[in-house]
DNA sequence: ATAATAGTGTCTATTAGACAATATCCT
DNA sequence: AGGATATTGTCTAATAGACACTATTAT
């Protein structure tokens, strides 16, 4: 990531013209972001929805999500960064906070009929939530009925808006980032064990991967340096697996 | 990609509502998309960029742009796609058709303070331009001046905004994607040899590639049926390539 | 002892990369 | 003929995948 240019003084003559300056006569359309909020639990891939109240797409299954704060209206809330806004929603709807999950923008869809009532852009993230913290997810909850659906079940739900669209662009690109980036480590808890790990990239991938395979990639890792093993031992039927710690965590942006 | 989920026919109640609803009480921010065009000449990545007429960073070079038509304003102009705004302003500033250039959905930018004005989000863009166009591109230029800069030189320029930190995350894509896409073949001209397609890749990368090994790489292409000979022969001076066509070209969304 | 799963080893095929050797074309 | 570059070939190392084998634990 290329660090985040500063914002410059403005020279006098500058000054001046941002005095005289009024904004442009096109309308401006009203921006949200919307989270794809993952996990997965008891083997399943899922998926946090929240049900409408309100029309329309009344009682159908939707992204959480809301405006972004622009700032300078009458709600009084301050404007803020995308990510703030994205980080601000996840906390709201879900009681997590942002530094604890993998939260990355993931596309903006802006479809002009994409919203009935108005001109709506969304910039949607996704988040990957460790298993250990689902049980948390209902505190912070709005009064909005929220659940994880599963995944392989969402032909059988009708999503409000492009919602069903959205889903299937994060689920692509964590399929695909699955592959050749750590964020599977973020769909599992502090600690776990290779064949847990291998168990999530079953999972998300909808394909077996062989035991013996697995272990030797995750053993790059591990001389990498990115893993190291941590105490403890799962109960089991049979022969316990190592438990492994990976070292860093948590990311915001892209 | 997935199928764009309809528009659907709103239901009795849900018009009712619809009727009633006003807007929310919240600021909206502008919205622009911005474009990082891109492209190969004389054994050069450059990125084409526009001098601003006007405050705020008079005289400092930008990426072309604009707003998204949102709907329902004064200006007249009817609500568009951000694929369609993009393709657009592509139009509007290059004179270039959005069908013969490779466009795809970068990221979105939205810090606060990005543009002294006013709350500005912008949808960034990134489109790759074959050489054999780039003299087109005078055409249905806006007033403004317009350049291709050579990447290269960048650190000693100072682009308006932070469209610095738009044009580093569209090099990062564009070079990661080199790699296993076939988006090289959006920076070379409709026929065209090995050397040359390799050339294009130093460039953009920066690094040497072995002859030899490049072309293996490229016969699996070949083979998968992406590429196929063509007619004609290079001017030079020693033993000419072979000229080769891309099957398919063209592509916008993401 | 046995079942079950963790963990290791082996073999093959594919691919990237370094580098040498040959072929073909221009002047 | 000579220079230059295209094109082919060879070798090595790294990696993925299929699959057999051994080790360790719970019951």
């Amino acid at each position: 990531m290329s660090p985040r240019s500063k914002a410059r003084a403005a020279s006098g003559r500058e000054l001046e013209f941002l005095a005289r300056y009024r904004p442009s006569e096109y309308a401006r359309p009203s921006v949200t972001v919307d989270l794809v909020v993952l996990t997965v639990v008891d083997a399943e891939l899922r998926v946090l929805l929240v049900k409408r109240r309100e029309h329309p797409f009344q009682d159908h299954w939707a992204l959480p999500g809301g405006f972004v704060h622009a700032g300078g209206d009458s709600s009084g809330e301050a404007a803020e960064d995308l990510d703030a806004a994205a980080v601000r929603e996840l906390e709201e709807e879900t009681g997590l906070k942002g530094s604890r999950v993998y939260l990355e923008q993931l596309h903006t869809f802006g479809r002009v009929d994409r919203d009935p009532r108005m001109r709506v852009i969304t910039v949607a993230y996704y988040a990957l939530v460790r298993p250990d913290l689902v049980p948390l997810v209902q505190a912070g909850g709005d009064a909005a009925e929220a659940e994880w659906l599963l995944v392989r079940e969402l032909d059988s739900v009708a999503l409000a808006f492009d919602h069903r669209e959205i889903v299937d662009t994060a689920l692509q690109r964590i399929r695909n980032k699955l592959e050749y980036s750590d964020i599977a480590f973020s769909l599992v808890p502090a600690t776990f064990t290779i064949p847990e790990l291998r168990l999530v990239h079953e999972i998300v991938t909808g394909t077996p991967y062989d035991p013996g395979n697995f272990r030797r990639r995750f053993n790059r890792m591990l001389e990498a340096g990115l893993i190291e093993k941590a105490p403890g031992k799962r109960l089991t039927a049979s022969k316990p697996a190592t438990v492994y710690r990976f070292v860093r965590r948590e990311r915001v942006g892209a």
